[in-house]
DNA sequence: AAATTAATACCGACTGGATGGTATGTATGG
DNA sequence: CCATACATACCATCCAGTCGGTATTAATTT
Protein backbone atom coordinates (compact mmCIF):
# COMPACT_ATOMS: atom_id res chain seq x y z
CA UNK A 1 0.00 0.00 0.00
CA UNK A 2 1.28 3.31 -0.94
CA UNK A 3 2.66 5.34 1.98
CA UNK A 4 0.01 8.53 1.30
CA UNK A 5 -3.11 6.17 1.31
CA UNK A 6 -1.33 4.03 4.45
CA UNK A 7 -1.45 7.37 6.08
CA UNK A 8 -5.02 8.59 5.28
CA UNK A 9 -6.28 4.96 6.62
CA UNK A 10 -4.55 5.97 9.64
CA UNK A 11 -5.97 8.65 10.16
CA UNK A 12 -9.80 7.68 9.43
CA UNK A 13 -9.40 4.63 11.60
CA UNK A 14 -7.94 6.84 14.11
CA UNK A 15 -10.55 9.25 13.74
CA UNK A 16 -13.12 6.71 14.26
CA UNK A 17 -11.44 5.17 17.55
CA UNK A 18 -10.91 8.85 19.19
CA UNK A 19 -14.89 10.25 18.56
CA UNK A 20 -16.05 7.14 19.78
CA UNK A 21 -15.30 7.39 23.09
CA UNK A 22 -12.85 9.87 22.98
CA UNK A 23 -9.38 10.02 22.59
CA UNK A 24 -8.34 9.14 25.99
CA UNK A 25 -9.86 6.09 26.23
CA UNK A 26 -8.67 4.86 22.62
CA UNK A 27 -6.02 3.10 22.85
CA UNK A 28 -2.92 2.61 20.64
CA UNK A 29 -4.03 -0.70 20.08
CA UNK A 30 -7.39 -0.13 19.15
CA UNK A 31 -6.41 2.01 16.24
CA UNK A 32 -4.04 -0.20 14.90
CA UNK A 33 -6.61 -2.78 14.80
CA UNK A 34 -8.70 -0.39 12.93
CA UNK A 35 -6.31 0.24 10.44
CA UNK A 36 -5.36 -2.95 10.05
CA UNK A 37 -2.27 -3.12 11.04
CA UNK A 38 0.12 -4.21 14.10
CA UNK A 39 0.77 -1.62 17.08
CA UNK A 40 5.10 -1.83 16.10
CA UNK A 41 3.55 -1.34 12.30
CA UNK A 42 1.60 1.80 13.68
CA UNK A 43 4.44 3.31 15.37
CA UNK A 44 6.41 3.21 12.03
CA UNK A 45 3.83 5.87 10.88
CA UNK A 46 3.34 8.15 13.37
CA UNK A 47 5.57 8.38 16.25
CA UNK A 48 3.29 8.86 19.08
CA UNK A 49 -0.49 8.66 19.85
CA UNK A 50 -0.29 12.63 20.33
CA UNK A 51 1.22 13.15 16.75
CA UNK A 52 -2.02 11.40 15.68
CA UNK A 53 -4.09 13.34 17.33
CA UNK A 54 -2.70 16.65 16.05
CA UNK A 55 -2.49 15.90 12.56
CA UNK A 56 -6.38 14.45 12.79
CA UNK A 57 -7.31 18.30 13.96
CA UNK A 58 -5.20 19.97 11.81
CA UNK A 59 -6.63 17.95 9.02
CA UNK A 60 -10.19 18.59 10.24
CA UNK A 61 -9.84 22.03 10.79
CA UNK A 62 -8.44 22.96 7.33
CA UNK A 63 -10.99 26.07 6.52
CA UNK A 64 -10.69 25.13 2.48
CA UNK A 65 -10.94 21.66 2.84
CA UNK A 66 -14.05 22.25 4.70
CA UNK A 67 -15.19 24.82 1.71
CA UNK A 68 -15.20 27.59 3.76
CA UNK A 69 -13.21 29.89 1.83
CA UNK A 70 -15.15 29.38 -1.40
CA UNK A 71 -18.84 30.48 0.33
CA UNK A 72 -17.98 34.02 -0.37
CA UNK A 73 -17.96 33.46 -4.01
CA UNK A 74 -21.61 31.75 -3.84
CA UNK A 75 -24.20 32.84 -6.26
CA UNK A 76 -26.39 33.38 -3.49
CA UNK A 77 -27.76 35.66 -0.58
CA UNK A 78 -26.37 36.38 2.60
CA UNK A 79 -28.57 34.51 4.26
CA UNK A 80 -28.71 31.42 1.97
CA UNK A 81 -24.67 31.56 2.22
CA UNK A 82 -25.33 31.34 6.15
CA UNK A 83 -27.31 28.27 6.13
CA UNK A 84 -25.62 26.77 3.45
CA UNK A 85 -22.18 26.72 4.79
CA UNK A 86 -23.58 25.81 8.33
CA UNK A 87 -24.82 22.75 7.16
CA UNK A 88 -21.75 22.10 5.17
CA UNK A 89 -19.79 22.33 8.23
CA UNK A 90 -22.15 20.12 10.29
CA UNK A 91 -21.92 17.63 7.18
CA UNK A 92 -18.12 17.42 7.60
CA UNK A 93 -17.47 18.16 10.90
CA UNK A 94 -19.73 15.54 12.60
CA UNK A 95 -19.61 11.54 11.55
CA UNK A 96 -21.66 8.84 13.21
CA UNK A 97 -18.84 8.20 15.37
CA UNK A 98 -19.22 11.25 17.28
CA UNK A 99 -18.79 15.17 17.22
CA UNK A 100 -15.50 16.91 16.23
CA UNK A 101 -16.23 20.02 19.03
CA UNK A 102 -16.28 17.12 21.82
CA UNK A 103 -13.01 15.50 19.87
CA UNK A 104 -11.32 19.41 19.55
CA UNK A 105 -12.34 20.35 23.23
CA UNK A 106 -10.67 17.09 24.44
CA UNK A 107 -7.60 17.54 22.64
CA UNK A 108 -7.18 21.08 23.43
CA UNK A 109 -7.66 20.92 27.36
CA UNK A 110 -4.16 18.34 26.92
CA UNK A 111 -2.73 21.50 25.04
CA UNK A 112 -2.78 20.12 21.48
CA UNK A 113 -2.83 22.73 18.54
CA UNK A 114 -4.06 25.37 19.81
CA UNK A 115 -3.38 27.42 17.43
CA UNK A 116 -4.62 25.67 14.51
CA UNK A 117 -7.58 25.73 16.38
CA UNK A 118 -7.77 29.56 17.45
CA UNK A 119 -7.55 29.91 14.25
CA UNK A 120 -9.91 27.96 12.44
CA UNK A 121 -12.74 29.74 14.83
CA UNK A 122 -11.41 33.27 14.45
CA UNK A 123 -11.53 32.14 10.76
CA UNK A 124 -15.16 31.16 10.43
CA UNK A 125 -16.43 33.78 12.86
CA UNK A 126 -15.30 36.43 10.76
CA UNK A 127 -16.63 34.83 7.70
CA UNK A 128 -20.26 34.50 9.59
CA UNK A 129 -19.55 38.13 10.99
CA UNK A 130 -19.25 39.22 7.63
CA UNK A 131 -22.00 37.67 5.87
CA UNK A 132 -24.54 38.87 8.67
CA UNK A 133 -23.40 42.36 7.67
CA UNK A 134 -23.61 41.83 4.31
CA UNK A 135 -27.28 40.73 5.01
CA UNK A 136 -28.04 43.57 6.91
CA UNK A 137 -26.68 46.08 4.27
CA UNK A 138 -28.87 45.10 2.06
CA UNK A 139 -31.67 44.96 4.30
CA UNK A 140 -32.35 41.33 4.55
CA UNK A 141 -31.33 41.05 8.30
CA UNK A 142 -32.64 43.25 11.06
CA UNK A 143 -29.79 46.36 11.27
CA UNK A 144 -30.20 46.28 15.35
CA UNK A 145 -28.31 43.29 15.92
CA UNK A 146 -24.19 43.15 16.64
CA UNK A 147 -22.73 40.83 13.47
CA UNK A 148 -19.81 39.52 15.68
CA UNK A 149 -22.35 38.65 18.15
CA UNK A 150 -24.57 36.69 15.93
CA UNK A 151 -21.31 35.19 14.51
CA UNK A 152 -20.31 33.77 17.73
CA UNK A 153 -23.51 32.60 18.55
CA UNK A 154 -23.97 30.79 15.23
CA UNK A 155 -20.94 29.19 16.10
CA UNK A 156 -22.61 28.36 19.42
CA UNK A 157 -25.24 26.74 17.65
CA UNK A 158 -23.45 24.65 15.14
CA UNK A 159 -21.05 23.33 18.07
CA UNK A 160 -23.95 22.44 19.96
CA UNK A 161 -25.99 21.15 17.60
CA UNK A 162 -23.24 18.67 16.63
CA UNK A 163 -22.69 17.60 20.30
CA UNK A 164 -26.55 16.97 21.03
CA UNK A 165 -26.91 15.23 17.95
CA UNK A 166 -23.53 13.61 19.19
CA UNK A 167 -25.07 12.47 22.54
CA UNK A 168 -28.63 11.71 20.91
CA UNK A 169 -26.43 8.77 18.83
CA UNK A 170 -25.02 7.80 22.02
CA UNK A 171 -28.43 6.94 23.76
CA UNK A 172 -30.18 5.37 20.82
CA UNK A 173 -27.17 3.64 19.75
CA UNK A 174 -26.38 4.47 16.52
CA UNK A 175 -29.39 3.47 13.85
CA UNK A 176 -27.19 3.29 10.69
CA UNK A 177 -26.02 5.82 8.53
CA UNK A 178 -27.53 9.45 8.96
CA UNK A 179 -26.99 12.82 8.28
CA UNK A 180 -26.28 15.35 10.88
CA UNK A 181 -27.18 18.22 8.05
CA UNK A 182 -30.21 16.30 6.88
CA UNK A 183 -30.83 16.43 10.97
CA UNK A 184 -30.67 19.58 11.93
CA UNK A 185 -31.77 21.60 8.76
CA UNK A 186 -34.65 23.21 10.39
CA UNK A 187 -32.96 24.33 13.43
CA UNK A 188 -30.24 26.10 11.29
CA UNK A 189 -32.62 27.34 9.03
CA UNK A 190 -35.02 28.73 11.47
CA UNK A 191 -32.04 30.27 13.37
CA UNK A 192 -30.80 32.31 9.92
CA UNK A 193 -34.60 33.16 9.59
CA UNK A 194 -35.29 34.63 12.97
CA UNK A 195 -32.57 37.54 12.05
CA UNK A 196 -34.22 38.64 8.43
CA UNK A 197 -35.95 41.87 8.46
CA UNK B 1 -15.49 14.47 59.17
CA UNK B 2 -19.58 13.14 58.82
CA UNK B 3 -20.67 11.14 56.15
CA UNK B 4 -22.82 13.71 53.85
CA UNK B 5 -19.57 16.25 53.78
CA UNK B 6 -17.63 13.64 53.20
CA UNK B 7 -19.80 12.17 50.12
CA UNK B 8 -20.10 16.06 48.72
CA UNK B 9 -16.57 16.78 49.40
CA UNK B 10 -15.71 13.79 47.43
CA UNK B 11 -17.86 14.36 44.11
CA UNK B 12 -16.86 17.94 44.01
CA UNK B 13 -13.76 16.92 43.84
CA UNK B 14 -14.43 14.25 41.24
CA UNK B 15 -16.07 17.06 39.52
CA UNK B 16 -13.19 19.08 39.44
CA UNK B 17 -10.73 16.45 38.31
CA UNK B 18 -13.22 14.89 35.52
CA UNK B 19 -14.06 18.19 33.98
CA UNK B 20 -10.58 19.35 33.81
CA UNK B 21 -9.33 16.88 31.23
CA UNK B 22 -12.37 14.45 31.04
CA UNK B 23 -13.51 11.60 32.76
CA UNK B 24 -10.93 8.54 31.49
CA UNK B 25 -8.13 10.98 31.81
CA UNK B 26 -8.86 11.11 35.50
CA UNK B 27 -7.53 8.84 38.27
CA UNK B 28 -8.99 7.88 40.93
CA UNK B 29 -5.77 8.72 42.72
CA UNK B 30 -5.99 12.38 41.32
CA UNK B 31 -9.57 12.32 42.60
CA UNK B 32 -8.54 11.13 46.05
CA UNK B 33 -5.86 13.57 46.44
CA UNK B 34 -8.17 16.44 45.59
CA UNK B 35 -10.57 15.05 47.66
CA UNK B 36 -7.66 15.14 50.70
CA UNK B 37 -8.15 11.26 51.07
CA UNK B 38 -5.93 8.14 49.99
CA UNK B 39 -7.24 5.60 47.21
CA UNK B 40 -8.27 3.00 49.60
CA UNK B 41 -10.17 5.65 52.00
CA UNK B 42 -11.79 7.04 48.22
CA UNK B 43 -13.24 3.27 47.71
CA UNK B 44 -15.02 2.87 51.01
CA UNK B 45 -17.29 5.98 50.13
CA UNK B 46 -17.46 4.85 46.24
CA UNK B 47 -17.37 1.08 44.76
CA UNK B 48 -16.03 2.64 41.67
CA UNK B 49 -14.86 4.71 39.09
CA UNK B 50 -18.18 4.74 37.26
CA UNK B 51 -20.33 5.09 40.34
CA UNK B 52 -18.82 8.41 40.96
CA UNK B 53 -19.68 9.54 37.38
CA UNK B 54 -22.93 8.32 38.06
CA UNK B 55 -23.75 10.26 41.11
CA UNK B 56 -22.39 13.15 39.89
CA UNK B 57 -24.47 13.01 36.67
CA UNK B 58 -27.18 12.55 38.86
CA UNK B 59 -26.89 15.00 41.06
CA UNK B 60 -25.45 17.58 37.88
CA UNK B 61 -28.42 17.10 35.62
CA UNK B 62 -31.59 17.65 38.38
CA UNK B 63 -34.10 19.79 37.44
CA UNK B 64 -34.79 21.27 40.19
CA UNK B 65 -31.20 21.50 41.84
CA UNK B 66 -31.23 23.75 38.83
CA UNK B 67 -33.68 25.72 39.92
CA UNK B 68 -35.85 25.40 36.05
CA UNK B 69 -39.01 23.90 38.26
CA UNK B 70 -39.57 27.21 38.98
CA UNK B 71 -39.16 29.34 35.87
CA UNK B 72 -42.92 28.97 34.59
CA UNK B 73 -43.59 30.77 38.31
CA UNK B 74 -41.49 33.83 37.63
CA UNK B 75 -43.11 37.19 37.22
CA UNK B 76 -41.76 37.60 33.85
CA UNK B 77 -42.55 37.70 30.59
CA UNK B 78 -41.61 34.76 28.06
CA UNK B 79 -38.71 35.99 26.72
CA UNK B 80 -37.69 37.04 30.01
CA UNK B 81 -38.10 34.16 31.39
CA UNK B 82 -36.63 31.95 28.41
CA UNK B 83 -32.89 34.69 28.99
CA UNK B 84 -33.12 34.24 32.72
CA UNK B 85 -33.32 30.36 32.42
CA UNK B 86 -31.05 30.09 29.99
CA UNK B 87 -28.51 32.22 31.95
CA UNK B 88 -29.53 30.15 35.29
CA UNK B 89 -27.99 27.06 33.70
CA UNK B 90 -24.88 28.53 31.89
CA UNK B 91 -24.33 29.72 35.38
CA UNK B 92 -24.69 26.34 36.97
CA UNK B 93 -23.71 23.96 34.51
CA UNK B 94 -20.47 25.10 33.29
CA UNK B 95 -17.47 26.03 35.62
CA UNK B 96 -14.02 26.81 35.04
CA UNK B 97 -12.60 23.39 35.32
CA UNK B 98 -14.76 22.81 32.13
CA UNK B 99 -18.59 22.20 31.13
CA UNK B 100 -20.90 20.02 31.28
CA UNK B 101 -21.67 19.11 28.09
CA UNK B 102 -18.66 17.89 27.77
CA UNK B 103 -18.70 15.69 30.41
CA UNK B 104 -21.62 14.44 29.94
CA UNK B 105 -21.53 13.90 26.12
CA UNK B 106 -18.47 11.94 27.27
CA UNK B 107 -20.03 9.56 30.09
CA UNK B 108 -22.89 8.97 28.17
CA UNK B 109 -20.54 7.36 25.07
CA UNK B 110 -19.96 4.78 27.39
CA UNK B 111 -23.82 4.27 28.34
CA UNK B 112 -24.02 5.83 31.89
CA UNK B 113 -27.08 7.42 33.23
CA UNK B 114 -28.41 7.32 29.97
CA UNK B 115 -32.43 7.92 31.38
CA UNK B 116 -31.00 10.42 33.68
CA UNK B 117 -30.00 12.85 30.52
CA UNK B 118 -32.23 12.01 28.11
CA UNK B 119 -34.66 13.36 30.57
CA UNK B 120 -33.41 15.97 31.86
CA UNK B 121 -33.17 17.08 28.28
CA UNK B 122 -36.81 16.08 27.27
CA UNK B 123 -37.87 18.35 30.17
CA UNK B 124 -36.16 21.48 29.36
CA UNK B 125 -36.68 21.16 26.14
CA UNK B 126 -40.34 20.96 27.17
CA UNK B 127 -40.08 23.87 29.21
CA UNK B 128 -38.42 25.88 26.55
CA UNK B 129 -40.99 25.52 23.87
CA UNK B 130 -43.87 26.41 26.16
CA UNK B 131 -41.95 29.47 27.20
CA UNK B 132 -42.06 30.18 23.07
CA UNK B 133 -45.13 29.02 22.49
CA UNK B 134 -46.22 31.41 25.19
CA UNK B 135 -44.49 34.47 24.10
CA UNK B 136 -46.30 33.47 20.57
CA UNK B 137 -49.31 33.95 21.78
CA UNK B 138 -49.02 37.12 23.31
CA UNK B 139 -47.89 38.38 20.53
CA UNK B 140 -44.56 38.89 21.56
CA UNK B 141 -42.59 36.31 18.89
CA UNK B 142 -43.04 36.31 15.82
CA UNK B 143 -45.98 33.20 15.47
CA UNK B 144 -44.43 31.02 12.31
CA UNK B 145 -41.43 29.38 14.21
CA UNK B 146 -42.08 26.26 15.45
CA UNK B 147 -41.61 26.19 19.46
CA UNK B 148 -40.10 22.53 19.53
CA UNK B 149 -37.64 23.83 16.88
CA UNK B 150 -36.68 26.87 19.19
CA UNK B 151 -36.73 24.82 21.94
CA UNK B 152 -33.75 22.35 20.70
CA UNK B 153 -32.16 25.37 18.86
CA UNK B 154 -32.22 27.40 21.97
CA UNK B 155 -31.01 23.35 24.00
CA UNK B 156 -28.27 23.82 21.16
CA UNK B 157 -27.13 27.49 21.51
CA UNK B 158 -26.23 27.18 25.36
CA UNK B 159 -24.32 23.75 25.27
CA UNK B 160 -22.80 25.59 22.36
CA UNK B 161 -21.97 28.53 24.19
CA UNK B 162 -20.29 26.01 27.18
CA UNK B 163 -18.22 23.80 25.18
CA UNK B 164 -16.97 27.24 22.92
CA UNK B 165 -16.30 29.30 26.82
CA UNK B 166 -14.77 25.40 28.01
CA UNK B 167 -12.55 25.75 24.67
CA UNK B 168 -11.72 29.25 24.98
CA UNK B 169 -10.66 28.78 28.80
CA UNK B 170 -8.66 25.52 27.99
CA UNK B 171 -6.75 27.58 25.21
CA UNK B 172 -6.14 30.93 27.27
CA UNK B 173 -5.27 29.16 30.23
CA UNK B 174 -7.65 29.78 33.28
CA UNK B 175 -7.76 33.75 34.46
CA UNK B 176 -8.97 32.85 37.59
CA UNK B 177 -12.59 33.58 38.22
CA UNK B 178 -14.98 34.32 36.04
CA UNK B 179 -18.84 33.93 35.27
CA UNK B 180 -19.90 31.88 32.06
CA UNK B 181 -23.63 33.97 32.00
CA UNK B 182 -21.94 37.04 32.39
CA UNK B 183 -19.41 36.06 29.40
CA UNK B 184 -22.39 34.92 27.09
CA UNK B 185 -25.19 37.28 28.28
CA UNK B 186 -25.00 38.75 24.89
CA UNK B 187 -25.47 36.02 23.08
CA UNK B 188 -28.29 34.68 24.97
CA UNK B 189 -30.00 37.93 24.62
CA UNK B 190 -29.52 38.15 21.03
CA UNK B 191 -30.79 34.58 20.38
CA UNK B 192 -34.13 35.15 22.05
CA UNK B 193 -34.51 38.98 21.03
CA UNK B 194 -34.29 37.22 17.57
CA UNK B 195 -37.45 35.88 17.95
CA UNK B 196 -39.34 38.97 18.67
CA UNK B 197 -42.30 40.21 16.62
C1' DA C 1 -17.60 3.96 85.35
C1' DA C 2 -14.60 0.76 83.38
C1' DA C 3 -13.98 -2.81 80.15
C1' DT C 4 -15.17 -5.05 76.01
C1' DT C 5 -16.98 -5.41 71.69
C1' DA C 6 -18.42 -3.71 67.21
C1' DA C 7 -18.47 -0.78 63.57
C1' DT C 8 -16.86 3.02 60.94
C1' DA C 9 -13.47 5.59 58.37
C1' DC C 10 -9.31 5.45 56.66
C1' DC C 11 -4.35 4.15 55.30
C1' DG C 12 -0.78 1.94 52.56
C1' DA C 13 0.88 -1.80 50.25
C1' DC C 14 -0.26 -4.79 46.68
C1' DT C 15 -2.12 -7.08 42.15
C1' DG C 16 -3.31 -8.12 37.63
C1' DG C 17 -4.10 -6.25 33.54
C1' DA C 18 -3.80 -2.72 30.19
C1' DT C 19 -1.14 0.85 27.78
C1' DG C 20 2.28 3.82 25.40
C1' DG C 21 6.33 3.05 23.50
C1' DT C 22 10.73 0.31 21.96
C1' DA C 23 13.87 -3.09 20.06
C1' DT C 24 14.56 -6.52 16.99
C1' DG C 25 13.47 -9.57 13.41
C1' DT C 26 11.61 -10.41 8.65
C1' DA C 27 9.66 -10.08 4.17
C1' DT C 28 8.99 -7.54 0.07
C1' DG C 29 9.60 -4.57 -3.69
C1' DG C 30 12.69 -1.65 -6.32
C1' DC D 1 21.22 -5.66 -2.00
C1' DC D 2 19.07 -2.60 0.72
C1' DA D 3 15.64 0.47 2.40
C1' DT D 4 10.99 0.51 3.48
C1' DA D 5 7.06 -1.52 5.76
C1' DC D 6 5.59 -4.16 8.45
C1' DA D 7 5.20 -8.08 12.61
C1' DT D 8 6.52 -10.05 17.22
C1' DA D 9 8.01 -9.77 21.58
C1' DC D 10 9.01 -7.09 25.18
C1' DC D 11 9.42 -3.23 28.86
C1' DA D 12 8.27 0.24 32.18
C1' DT D 13 4.58 2.48 33.86
C1' DC D 14 0.12 3.40 35.27
C1' DC D 15 -4.34 2.38 36.91
C1' DA D 16 -8.78 0.48 38.88
C1' DG D 17 -9.71 -2.13 42.36
C1' DT D 18 -8.47 -5.31 46.68
C1' DC D 19 -6.99 -6.45 51.21
C1' DG D 20 -5.18 -6.54 55.72
C1' DG D 21 -4.45 -3.57 59.24
C1' DT D 22 -5.22 0.65 62.41
C1' DA D 23 -7.15 4.55 64.77
C1' DT D 24 -11.32 6.33 66.48
C1' DT D 25 -15.83 6.38 67.94
C1' DA D 26 -20.19 4.27 69.45
C1' DA D 27 -22.67 0.55 71.69
C1' DT D 28 -22.91 -3.00 74.94
C1' DT D 29 -21.68 -5.39 78.82
C1' DT D 30 -19.91 -5.89 83.43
Amino acid sequence: MPEDVRLASILEAAACCFMKNGYHSASMQDVADAAGLTKGGLYHHFPSKEAIRDKLIEQFLNFDRLGLAAVLDWDKSPDQKLIGAGLMLLEKLATKQGSAPRFIAEAIACSAQVDTVKDFYQKAENLFASLFKAGQQVGAFKPEADPETLASLYMAVLDGLQIRQDMKVSMEGGEGDYSLAEHCTKEVEAFVASFKA
